[in-house]
DNA sequence: CTTTGTGCAAACGATTTGCAGGATG
DNA sequence: CATCCTGCAAATCGTTTGCACAAAG
């Protein structure tokens, strides 16, 4: 799950996308982090040392990446959106608790046939949500 | 699915929340609606006729049932929280052209074994969530 | 050099909050 | 009659937009 930076730059050209250092950062940013943050938790991960991109490029870029098809949205709360660079199909886990969301293999839950929906229902895709408790919570708890 | 007046107000006594006029409404409104609509939705309907409750009010009527367990938010799409007054477990379908939701029976897809996740994750609940068509868009579609 | 991206600040839509008056149990 | 709810308007939060300047190809 490691990617150069020329590997970056070609995926962002090859999928039409100009180069620039703020969009570069957003994406190599998501790529190289296993939770799903939200635009908010991203531009502070970004500009933390020095800043590098404001708000509305953040959320722009976003935007670019998301109809580029390399990253997606995920709404597993009220309110705030995360993004995840994972294009590939797979399920969520999200801590009731704290928050933390996590991936599941796509491999871990038997498949469901979208043929069975009722008639008149065209399902695309699909996806499984459990919600729990991660170990760290867990351990917390009363 | 049908519920006299006085079901639903021993309903709402039962869990220890005093029956008003606006509160009622926003339950009796969300149990005989099978879509899955939003508070600003909800609160056109209530007010159609003649104003019945406030913005704030229902809201705060939403949070109450909620936190009474008698509703539940739903979170399809971004930007706005939906409601449903069906807690019993089950999965949603959502056609991503018109954005209409759909309930699906909980027996219609084969079950996950919660037990199955990662030692150190405690799943408690799980839902199923299909994106596609409904019958309509797919008849207009190009 | 043409097109597209950036940053700022103001605008926005959904939801929340503070508070005074009103209704519920 | 003590407690909780309602309605209003202002406040807040995440996200979007308009526009002048800067950078990418």
């Amino acid at each position: 799950m490691s990617f150069t930076k020329e590997e970056i730059i070609q995926t962002l050209k090859k999928r039409g996308l100009r180069v620039t250092p703020q969009r570069y950062g957003v994406y190599a940013n998501l790529l190289q982090r296993q939770d799903h943050p939200s635009a908010e938790e991203l531009l502070l991960d970004l500009n933390q040392a020095a800043p590098t991109s404001s708000q509305a490029t953040v959320y722009s870029s976003l935007k670019a990446l998301q109809s580029a098809g390399l990253i997606r949205e995920v709404l597993l709360e009220e309110g705030v959106c995360r993004y995840d660079a994972n294009t590939d199909p797979h399920h969520h886990f999200r801590c009731h608790h704290c928050g933390a969301i996590e991936d599941i293999a796509w491999e871990q839950f038997p498949p469901v046939d979208l043929a069975q929906l009722r008639p008149g229902l065209q399902g695309e895709r699909y996806e499984v949500t459990v919600h729990g408790i991660c170990e760290k919570c867990d351990a917390q708890n009363p």
